[in-house]
Order: structure tokens, then C-alpha cells, then sequence
DNA sequence: TTGAAAGCGATACCAT
DNA sequence: ATGGTATCGCTTTCAA
């Protein structure tokens, strides 16, 4: 590889002058510019990312870790902090944590050898002290889709609880009353606080949820095969069910349908995430929209602020589901 | 950040030292060991991969580009290849090339700033020249998904055109004559291929495609609802089509079962890819294997054997799609 | 406007 | 078994 050395060398300048036409640097002559451009050009020269980091202390590495890049939630969420890194000449660093606490922790120890300082994590298995503890040692790092009151400015996050709410209330309004629900394991708060959210403003309408109806499984589309062939096992009578995620909801509503029962003639179901399946599968899912990529984005953003100093304007930390009407989901 | 320096001094020995335990390097006292160990913990220092990578000239980053995150197909193909950074305690530096020739060209450019030696693309923009002129500059590169004889041995690709073959066979094993086919705009060689092996084989068995019933759109559900609809609007008959991939043919499947056309029942449809929406999709799709992890797995180690000098057996570069047999189509 | 030289944090060769 | 030190490629004072 060419250095900055060959090409002082070559165009008969200082490395000093080479690297302030790369860099762009004040002072320098127009003649020389060019010369040392020019040089650049014909020998093929590229800076070394490495020792610019060396010398600068400064990286141009932008890290996301998420559990899985096969999940399309995940990959939305770190395509947001892709959109962020490209929009800042920053080259994207991406680990998985494989849904295990060890290969999360790694995958962050790893983001910290190579003095990544802008980082966005979506963890699930690490828990609460161990994030405040990386939080302490990285500045730059920002939780999304987790909320540390600790570290309140460096979380964004999707308000779950309300999400269950507004759920509820939509299956309400359209004068559901006698509502299943299908939760995931393996989560860490996600689940219990849609859930709970559900529960409450169903309760508070006079309308509880019978927790014989309250089933959960793993949170995929075979997990929710698994949750309605339980729920429907069940005997109970129930007019929607309010799944953990879309996922779930279409895994579920392939065994309703398998079984006789016309979604969302018999049975309606409203999901959560909006991923992009719950758009082609029939009927069309309703369901919560998780604005994941946006979240990531403004994460990305949130991190890199906190590195450049900058003051970075409308940081929102707290997003609100939105309902996004499509055909699972019908009055009673 | 503490450094190495930092480590000696507390540990009272030369860096020269430190630098032996971190690395296992030989020839150190096991009592120093545990010393430095000791105060390496305590003083929370990690090694600095840049200066590292300076000091060695070895990077421990794997780069991938793929066009974007967001498809599942790339989603797949980038998880190979994380697998394989993981596996040897690398790094994943990822790079989205946007469906643009010139921001493909730049996320690779910033891999080389990155001095990132080991690097899958699947360039869907870029031309076999500036691939070569890449592939000349980076020993390591190797292309993913395309076939350059020039660089056999760092290609990993799949035979489109056989796929095309499998796909026409198995219609006509279940009588069907009368086929349509739904190709794409926007890709380099894989629709030609595709389309071309289909028509051959067709042709072959003596019943050639009807030109009419060949209509390209996107490569998404959207592309394949609108060609599907210049299909039935045609008012040709055809029994089966042929889709370029996954996408286009589920979306393409909506719009004829909209049209009051049961799939398999009046049509037969046949994908490509088995991407995961594939299996999930109703009916579920019958569609060629497509096994992008695997290839990239591959790539991705071939890329590593090539830098590492490591005589990798087993490599494979030509891949032969499978045919799997799901709900979407059925005899004439 | 330009150059010389001191780091940045680690490795690795050469001594001891 | 340990230490000293040149070196990697670049940035950044400080002088000139």
C-alpha cells in the first residue's frame, strides 16, 4: 500500500503538506495542492483509517449490536444506524449477540478494542448493571428499545405499556369484550409490559382477561402456531387476540384458519411491530407500528452527539405505538 | 483510555512485556504473568486494535457489502458472514451499496481506508471492470453472487441459468404447457439467466414460451402485483409462471387470488430464493433454494484462506439451486 | 506556506 | 525471561 510518506516523496513536499491536502488543511498553496493531488491520483493513494485513528484519538466507526441480523426487526434497526453512518462517511461496525448474554458482551468489548465510541445497542439477555457499567466506560454508548432511568438521556425507547393499551382500546371500541391474548417468553420486558398495558385498560373497562386465555410461547410464527392451537384447546370463548408480535399474530392466525375459525370474521387478531410480513399476509395484519428504523436513526444521532459535542436538537427518547388499521381485525 | 504503557508502569515491567502476555507470546515468567494479568483487570485496560493493526499490517475485520439491509435475501447473506467474523474473533464491517453503482463503489473505497482485507460484495451496480480493477487492489475481495472467469477462483455464485431449468422441468413433469414468466428490470445477469434457462427448457420439450407471457417489473411484492396484473390483462391463458424471486411471486399471487384465481388450483406459481417469507406466505411457496448463507459462509472463509495463506479445503465456488416443493403449485 | 519532529499505542527484533 | 527501541502511517504543534 502507497503511504503518505511515498507520495511526500514522490511530489517532493513533507508529509506535513500531504496530509493537510488530505485533510483539507489551511494554508496550503494552490500550486502545491494540485501537485500533491495529482500525485495522490496517479500512485493510488488511500489513508490508512487505522493510524489516522492512532493520531487523532478520534474513530470513524460507527457500531450497532442487535441479536440477530435474520430477524427483519433487527435488520431495520441497524439499517437506520447504516443510513446515519453513510450519511457521516463513518463506516458501520455490526455484531450480534446471538441471544446470549456472553456473545452480547463480547460483541460490545469487541466495538471498545477497536475504539469504537459511537455505538447503539439493543440488548436482550445483558442486564441492567452491566449496561450501566458499559454505558460508564463508553460515553458514546446509547441503549435503544430499553429504558435505564439512570441513564434516561441515552435511552430510546417504544413505549410498550401504551402500546397494550391502545391496543385495548381499539378491540373496545369496536365492542370486543371477550379477549385472548398470546405473550412470548425469552424477552426481557417487552412482553410484560404489553401485556400488562392490555390487561389494565381492559380491566379498567369493566372487562378483564381471563388468564386462562393468556398463553405464551416463543416469539415466532411457530410460537404462535403453538399459542392458538393451546388457546383454541382451551374451549374458551373469545372474539380477538392481541398477540405479542406479528409474528406471532400470523402464525396464529394460519392455525385459526386451518381450524375453521374466518379471521377476522370468527376471530380478530392485532399484532406488534408492523414488520414487513404483516403487510403481505391474508388478511393484511393490523397491528402496532414500531417505528424501529426511525428510533435507530435518531439513536445513531444521539450517540454521535454525545462524541462531536454537538448540540443535537429534537433528541426524542420516548416513542408511542401507532395503530395501523389493515383487514384481521373486524367488530364483533 | 489506558494503554498499554499505563499497564507496564503499574506493573512495574516493559511494555515489551505487557505486550508478551497480552499476545500469550512465549517466554514469560509465570509469576509476571499473573502480575500483569492482575493489573490489567484491575486497571480495565483493552488492547488498541488500531495501533495493533498499524504495529502487525493485519486488520481483524471481516467487510461485507451487500445492496441493502432491509432484504431478507441480503439480511441472510450478511449473517454468513458475520457468522464467520464471529467464529474468528473478527470484526464485521458492513456496507450497503443502495442500489447505486457510485455508493457501492464508495463503501468498498471506505473498507480500503478501513484496510479491510478480508471482503465479500455482491455489487449489484458495479461492472466486471471495476470489480477486476477492485478485485486487482484487494487480494482479499471476493464476489459473491456473481461470475467473473477472469477471477474464478474468487467467485461464489449461483447457476441462475440451471435454476431456470429446474424450475421449467417441474412444470412440465406436472404437464404444464401453457407458461407465463414474471422477470425483473434492474439486475445485472440474474433475470437473463434465469428467464433464459426456463425458455430453453421449455422450448426444448416443444412447448416454447409465448413471448406475450413474459412481463418484468421490480424485484418486489409490488413489482409482482403489477406484473401480474399485465398478465391477466393480456387474456392469454397460461396454467403456471415462473417468478424471478420470492417477492414478486407472493405478491403476484395476491393479485390473482384477488382476481378470483385459486393458486395452485387455476394457477401455478413457482418462486425463487426461499427466502423465509417463502415458507410463510399463503399458500405457502414452492420455490428454488437459493443457499445464500451457506454461499456466503463460504465466501467469507475462501476471502480469509486467501489472506491467511491457510490452504482452505472444500472450496466451493458454483452453487445449484434446489427445487422445494410447497403449496403453490399443482398438476395441470 | 512549508518542514521537522514528537507523539498515538502497539509489535517485534535485538540485546542482555 | 525481560527490556530497549525502531517502526507502523498519520496528525499536529512549533519553527522557519
Amino acid at each position: 500500500m502507497v503511504t503518505i510518506k511515498d507520495v511526500a516523496k514522490a511530489a517532493q513536499v513533507s508529509i506535513a503538506t500531504v496530509s493537510r491536502v488530505v485533510n483539507n488543511g489551511p494554508k496550503v498553496g494552490e500550486s502545491t495542492r494540485r501537485k500533491v493531488l495529482g500525485i495522490m491520483e496517479q500512485m493510488g493513494y488511500t489513508p490508512n483509517a487505522n493510524a489516522r485513528a492512532l493520531a487523532t484519538k478520534k474513530n470513524s466507526t460507527l457500531g450497532v449490536v442487535i441479536p440477530e441480523l435474520t430477524d427483519p426487526f433487527f435488520a431495520s434497526l441497524a439499517n437506520g444506524v447504516e443510513l446515519v453512518a453513510r450519511q457521516n462517511d463513518m463506516q458501520l461496525l455490526l455484531s450480534t449477540g446471538q441471544l446470549s448474554a456472553q456473545t452480547e458482551l463480547q460483541a460490545i468489548q469487541l466495538l471498545i478494542e477497536q475504539r469504537c465510541e459511537t455505538i447503539v445497542v439493543h440488548s436482550k439477555k445483558l442486564d441492567d448493571a452491566t449496561l450501566l457499567g458499559l454505558a460508564n466506560k463508553v460515553p458514546g454508548l446509547v441503549l435503544i428499545d430499553r429504558h435505564l432511568p439512570a441513564i434516561e438521556h441515552r435511552c430510546v425507547w417504544l413505549d410498550n405499556l401504551e402500546g397494550g393499551k391502545i391496543a385495548a382500546r381499539y378491540f373496545l371500541s369496536l365492542q370486543h369484550t371477550n379477549l385472548a391474548c398470546i405473550s412470548s417468553h425469552y424477552e426481557i420486558d417487552d412482553p410484560r409490559l404489553r401485556l400488562q398495558g392490555f390487561k389494565q385498560t381492559m380491566a379498567e373497562s369493566g372487562h378483564p382477561i381471563d388468564d386462562r386465555l393468556i398463553v405464551s410461547n416463543e416469539p415466532s410464527l411457530k410460537g404462535g402456531e403453538l399459542a392458538a392451537q393451546q388457546l383454541l384447546a382451551k374451549g374458551q370463548d373469545f372474539s380477538g387476540v392481541f398477540a405479542y408480535n406479528d409474528a406471532m399474530a400470523i402464525g396464529a392466525i394460519s392455525v385459526f384458519e386451518d381450524n375453521g375459525f374466518k379471521v377476522p370474521g370468527d376471530i380478530s387478531v392485532v399484532g406488534f411491530d408492523d414488520v414487513l410480513l404483516s403487510r403481505y399476509s391474508r388478511p393484511k395484519l393490523t397491528t402496532l407500528h414500531y417505528p424501529i428504523q426511525e428510533m435507530a436513526e435518531n439513536a445513531a444521532r444521539l450517540s454521535l452527539s454525545r462524541n462531536t459535542g454537538d448540540n443535537i436538537k429534537d433528541v426524542k427518547y420516548k416513542y408511542i405505538p401507532t395503530l395501523v388499521k389493515r383487514e384481521s381485525v373486524s367488530s364483533v
